[in-house]
DNA sequence: TAAGTGCGTCGTT
DNA sequence: AACGACGCACTTA
């Protein structure tokens, strides 16, 4: 079952090598990053005028764990969540793989059997799909259990790009 | 071996 | 009621 979700309140680019990344936070943190769009026209800021301080030290954090990761770096802090958006099982599991560490590689049947559902491990595919904050909870760690990729949401190029860069995957 | 098929399982839509 | 970002057992070639 669904929380009440936090809206939005705030969507900020984050200009990276990669591309522009849009982060949005809501008063609770940051609640979603999304990956460089093709098209990515300028962000309008519906939020001119004050910008509450915590939402802009949340970014600041946001932006640097961003480009620490995007380099194969564990961010030294992490910006905080607001994983309200997801169900109770949803939360499990992206907490859950804020457990995988850098240059690791855990299975979708892992991450099941570490919640305690170890027959829920399809589930744990949906769930990771559903991450709202790909890179810094890092769905892209998960793998199927014979080593292939699996899939992700914003391309199989990606997360190949992410897991190369921490030293996670040949070539 | 490699590749393909079938099915259990379970949260989500 | 149907569908997966799975895993495993079990064919075939």
């Amino acid at each position: 079952m669904k929380n009440s979700t936090n809206p939005a309140q705030y969507t900020f680019a984050i200009p990276t090598g990669d591309g522009q990344f849009l982060a949005s936070y809501s008063s609770q943190g940051l609640s979603a990053l999304r990956f460089p769009a093709e098209a990515n026209g300028s962000v309008a800021l519906s939020t001119m005028g004050g910008i509450p301080d915590q939402i802009l030290n949340c970014h600041a954090e946001t932006t640097a764990a961003l480009s620490m990761a995007l380099v194969g770096r564990a961010p030294p802090k992490l910006p905080r969540f607001d994983l309200s958006s997801g169900t109770q099982f949803q939360r499990e599991v992206w907490r859950t793989l804020l457990r995988i560490e850098r240059g690791r590689t855990w299975s979708y049947a892992q991450v099941a059997q570490a919640i305690g559902r170890p027959a829920a491990l399809r589930a744990v595919g949906r769930a990771c799909g559903a991450n709202p904050i790909p890179v810094l909870v890092p769905c892209h760690r998960v793998l199927a259990s014979n080593h292939a990729l699996g899939g992700f949401s914003a391309g199989l190029e990606w997360k190949r790009l992410l897991l190369k860069r921490e030293g996670s995957w040949p070539s």
